[in-house]
This record gives C-alpha cells, structure tokens and sequence, in this order.
DNA sequence: ACCAGTACCGACTATTTTGTAAGTATCAAA
DNA sequence: TTTGATACTTACAAAATAGTCGGTACTGGT
C-alpha cells in the first residue's frame, strides 16, 4: 500500500519507461510495428529474455500492442498503441538533445570509464 | 574497450541522466542553487549516500556545479551548469507529458503492484 | 569536556535488474 | 525422424543499484 505518488512529470515517465531496452524498443516501434525477431536484430544486444520481458510490461502498461496472427509456426507482431504515440512525441525533443550532444556525452562517458578502470 | 555508442539519442540522455534520483535531483536544481541539506529534503526518501553519490556523478559529468564556501562548518551548495541547464529544457516536454498523464500512470503503476503481490 | 551540526566517506548488506542456458510447442522441409 | 524456424518460458547466476550504519573533521554552544 505505499501509494504512488510522483513528485513531478519525470517519475510517471520513468516508472514507464525504466528499463534498460525500453526506450529502445520504443523508439524502432515508433517506425511502424516489426515482429519479435526484427525488434531482436534492432535493438543490438538485447537478449531474448529481456526483449520479451520489456516487450510484456509494455503491453501490460497499454504503451505497446501485440498483436498474434495465430499461426503456426508463431507470427506475432508489436506496435504503438496511440498512448505509446503520444509518449514518443515528448520524447522527441529529448532525444535530438541527446543526439545533438552524442560526442559530448561519449565523451563523458567514456572518462568514467577511465576512472572505474585504473588498470 | 567497449567503444561508447548510442542507437538513439535517447540513450545518451540516460547515460547521464541513469540513477533513481538524478532527474528528480536536476528538477529540483533547475529552480536554483540549493545546499546538500535543502537538497535531502526536497527529493524525498533519498537516502543521504545516494543523493551525494549522484550529485558528484553529475558534478563529474557537467551537469551540475559544485560550490564549496570552504567554511567550518562545510557549507556547500549545487546548481545547474549551462550544459545541465540546455538538458532540462529539453526534459520539459517529457515532464509535461508525466504530469498530464500522472493520474493514468499511477493507475497503471498501481496495477503492476496487485499483479505481483497475489498473497 | 561533550554534544550537535555541517558535508562527506567507506565497509558491508539487501534488493533489483539483467544475463545465460536450457527447454516448451508446433509444423514444414529434408 | 531429425532439423530448423517461430515466440516464449523457466531456473539459475551475475551484475548493477540502493540502503544501513558507523566514522571523519571542524567548530560553536552548553
């Protein structure tokens, strides 16, 4: 019973979209809808577990459909649901910021990882 | 020597902005200068090593500035680098969206807890 | 002398998150 | 009948993340 309560905008986003592959999965979805083993090849690394995992709490949370065609061997196929779509649109801005400081973030990234690594 | 690389801006954004309590910190920062105290009360529930390892992180990575007023008692104070600063405007879409979306969030937050506590 | 308040550090533990490797089911093709 | 392909599951192990508790240094108030 500890109420959820979020202390701004941020945290509702978060609780979404906290995951190592989400923002990901939702960013190639945001093209179009793509099959489980397309999404696989996408989102480079991502194991199979976690692909599946992020991709079922997605749905649960109504951001991502599943659609099933009920065939066999399995076809089954994920895209935005229109609360996903409104979700990428905001995320938009964000991204170009990341993507216009790309080299400056890599940057800082990589000098943590000099620190952590003294060796 | 895993070469940083990002597959989305989105994901430079979380290289910085990863840590349970960095956004709701950057948040509070973007009002202005506050000391660690002012700090641990405002992001709540934020344990007092969390909020300090956090602040050096992005105090390390140039979002925010540390001022030490190198008094005894160690009074010192945070706030946002211009680099920090050109980050939350491009959060506040993202933040937008959260807060007009709050209400369904926690519903849907709230969901997942039932889910997983059947007892 | 002792305690409180400041900002911060470090060892240790707990929790959460992610990864690995194997297995399920079904049918078609070889 | 064995193999391959599909989507997905499960048990277990590793890693990342977070939390607790105690300690540092300094000084002012009692």
């Amino acid at each position: 019973m500890p109420e959820t309560r979020f202390q701004c905008g941020m945290e509702a986003v978060l609780a979404i979209l906290g995951g190592k592959w989400k923002p990901l999965i939702v960013y190639h979805l945001a093209c179009g809808p793509h099959r489980t083993g397309q999404l696989r090849k996408l989102v480079t690394n991502v194991s199979e577990k976690m692909l599946i995992q992020h991709l079922r709490e997605l749905t649960d949370d109504g951001v991502v459909r599943r659609i099933d065609f009920q065939t066999v061997p399995p076809h089954v196929e994920y895209d935005l649901t229109e609360f996903g779509q409104s979700l990428t649109k905001t995320l938009a801005p964000m991204c170009e910021w990341g993507t216009r400081h790309m080299p400056e973030v890599a940057a800082i990234v990589q000098n943590r990882k000099r620190a952590s690594v003294p060796a």
